[in-house]
DNA sequence: CTTGACTCTGGACTATACTCCAGGGTGTAG
DNA sequence: CTACACCCTGGAGTATAGTCCAGAGTCAAG
């Protein structure tokens, strides 16, 4: 196969297989005669793995230590649990920080609301006192 | 007040000062003969602003259009609340998406473990056949 | 006048995951 | 043999929000 059909396969770019390959996600590809990359199933394995952590919130330097497990003999469990532990866990953290992030923002139009409320010109939000600051700076 | 007093007084660096002046957030500031800015309070109060809103999730661009609203002697509000509004928008829909990556990665961590159990070698997620797939290309 | 802390400018650098490009070569159908 | 689609390499560019640097100048105290 060749690198045109391959990424039409997983619905990557050619350029994003060669950028794989270029930063060691992939092995150097095998060549043609004239320099064309040749691929073969366990190409299309790889990048459907890669495909499928990236969809797990991993980047990509993650996933070039993931490829080292997957290239064991005896792919352990662990360390991919581990791994993936840890993802969790900071997926939690951004999704409580985007609460807050919500919160503050409900705050903020609240404000707005009321002003407009009172057609008043004062936006709480541009005023200079601190409306809608969440913490106090001494 | 020189830089460095301002920097300490709003928490952020020297550096970063500068650069919102270069990029048009702070409009240029006065000289002493040497060529020191000099900041009064009304620069503070900008810096302050541009801290709030950007902890409303904001980025420096739209800061910059937040700051001419800030401008007009007749701060409107209405125009504060539509961007505030999108940007609600904007965060529930990154919220969406990233429930939906941690229960992709608890269905994982249950792949996991249920091969740890079985004291298994084969990691469901490093294994080629498509383990803990959310989507299925054809 | 010297010292030390502070500041100036312009530009390079960081991370991320690619995309886009020029200028050239290859593969294959007809 | 000629098209034409496809591929090659190396390098630059994208966005974000700054940080860090060298080399030089300034300010205030003593």
């Amino acid at each position: 196969m060749q690198i045109g059909i391959v990424a039409k396969k997983i619905g990557l770019s050619v350029d994003a297989i060669r950028f794989y390959e270029r930063n060691a996600l992939l092995p150097r590809a095998a060549r043609t005669q004239g320099g064309f990359r040749r691929y073969g199933e366990s190409d299309v394995e790889t990048l459907a793995f890669i495909r499928r952590v990236q969809g797990l919130g991993f980047k990509l330097s993650e996933i070039r230590s993931l490829l080292k497990l997957r290239g064991n003999r005896l792919q352990p469990c662990a360390p991919v649990q581990r791994r993936l532990q840890e993802k969790l866990v900071d997926v939690r953290r951004r999704l409580a920080d985007l609460h807050k992030l919500e919160h503050e923002l409900r705050l903020a139009l609240r404000g707005c609301n009321k002003e407009l409320r009172k057609r008043s010109a004062h936006c709480p939000i541009l005023r200079e006192t601190n409306a809608c600051k969440p913490e106090s700076p001494k």
